[in-house]
DNA sequence: GCTAATTTTGTCATTTAATGACAAGAATAT
DNA sequence: ATATTCTTGTCATTAAATGACAAAATTAGC
């Protein structure tokens, strides 16, 4: 069973990761050493009590044959949930970040 | 002239501290006493060339009688815009991780 | 213009957070 | 029950954020 990569739909990182791996039948000591990291850390990153190391996305992507931006953006995405979540800020917030994004796309290259 | 605080309407925090000091009539050197700081410090957040520590924020609005939890949505937003722009990513990644708090939120205290 | 006060910039030390690495225990599979 | 795979705990290492200080640049008051 292949997934359709474009709409991703996942609870989080680490799960998605795990279930691109089991598809391939691969063991966290192979994905891990492909990914020229230790498995038992591979191994936190699947049960969510690590992230993922943004710098890995591209290896990440090139194994599994994702689209990096897509997954940039799940990467990204997830630690500014993570971050709301935890110190409990309103979710406002992300309305408010996108102004800023468009004030700082608007004052570009002055 | 005073500011109506609840609608922070703001380029980007630097600026707007400079302008609550200088609403004040400060130096520097005097409101980075107050926050326990190096006015050089002070002066870089003030231009946007550092980040105003998160952990100095209560203290922070306790000196300028503002709501801690608006200011804290200032300063995140603020991290998460730079972090997007900085970086070129979609700006769906605010919806997406929107998607996830509300996922985190129904999940929660299981 | 001169002087003092204030602000900015540069640099390096210190602290803190993220990641790496390894060992040992737990779970799973054969 | 043995080997394999996965998880957990811990500590070392690395990288990022912040603190601290000196000196240059700017501004304000005279």
């Amino acid at each position: 069973m292949t997934r359709i990569l474009n709409q991703v739909e996942m609870e989080n990182f680490g799960d998605y990761v795990r279930q691109l791996r089991k598809d391939k039948e691969w063991t966290l000591t192979k994905l891990a050493a492909m990914l020229d990291m230790d498995s038992a850390n591979l191994s936190k990153i699947e049960t969510g009590k690590r992230g993922f190391d943004e710098k890995k996305l591209p290896l990440f992507c090139e194994i599994f044959k994702l689209e990096l931006e897509t997954m940039k953006r799940e990467l990204i995405s997830e630690k500014f949930a993570n971050k709301v979540y935890y110190e409990n800020v309103d979710e406002t917030v992300f309305k408010l970040a996108e102004q800023k994004v468009k004030y700082l796309i608007k004052n570009d290259k002055h």
